[in-house]
DNA sequence: TTAACAGGCAACCAAATGGTTGCATAATGA
DNA sequence: TCATTATGCAACCATTTGGTTGCCTGTTAA
């Protein structure tokens, strides 16, 4: 509902790579999620704070680990509310399906 | 290209109505773009720089007028390269496309 | 030519952002 | 039990952001 903070969410880079981790492979704990960034545990904690408020992660404790699993409904709505009204329809990704349900070769 | 300039771009919610006013009426001058925002022409301004900045908006220099046009290439690029990839290929969008190709009835 | 109109430039400001360090708490395993 | 592991909380910091005010430049029309 809210896209403002979705699309604030999605403003910054590490965000974004956090969502591409957990597309990967969803479930992760922090501390998975930390390695490899060049930030600390609790820089990558902010910004998962900031992806859940935006209702793009949620999270599960399981004993003393925190999982998280990425929700795309927020992305959706924002591609879908936002988005979708300045795309050109005869772009590659419409086309090509289209291409691919109608069965023929047409170029 | 710069996938990162047009998500900060689009983080703010006065750019994104400037563009949902360029979306409606395209080529509008500095002026045009300042009415009714409670901004000064300034602050208008700095938004439409950062918006030309992502490439999602061109101006366009008319005597004394400087008119702006909307840009949609970078829309699609980040709809294509990075939210595209999150969507849950099911939901309404593909599925009314895929409904309405198909030309059947089936739900 | 010159007033009024449309926009540009620069300095300044408060608040938000993205990051840090330091310490506290909760769960686990030997 | 108790050290270790995994995470939480809070204060602090520099930089960026979104906005302002004040003044300057260029274009047009009378």
């Amino acid at each position: 509902m809210d896209d403002d903070a979705v699309f604030k969410a999605l403003a910054d880079a590490s965000r974004r790579q956090l969502l591409d981790r957990l597309h990967r492979t969803d479930g992760q704990t922090l501390g998975e999620l930390c390695e490899g960034h060049g930030m600390t545990r609790q820089a990558v904690t902010k910004h998962l704070a900031i992806l859940k408020e935006a209702n793009l992660v949620s999270t599960q404790r399981r004993g003393r680990h925190k999982l998280h699993f990425i929700n795309p409904v927020p992305i959706n709505g924002i591609a879908e509310r936002w988005i979708a009204k300045f795309e050109r329809p005869t772009l590659t990704a419409l086309s090509r399906l289209k291409q691919d349900l109608e069965g023929d070769g047409h170029d």
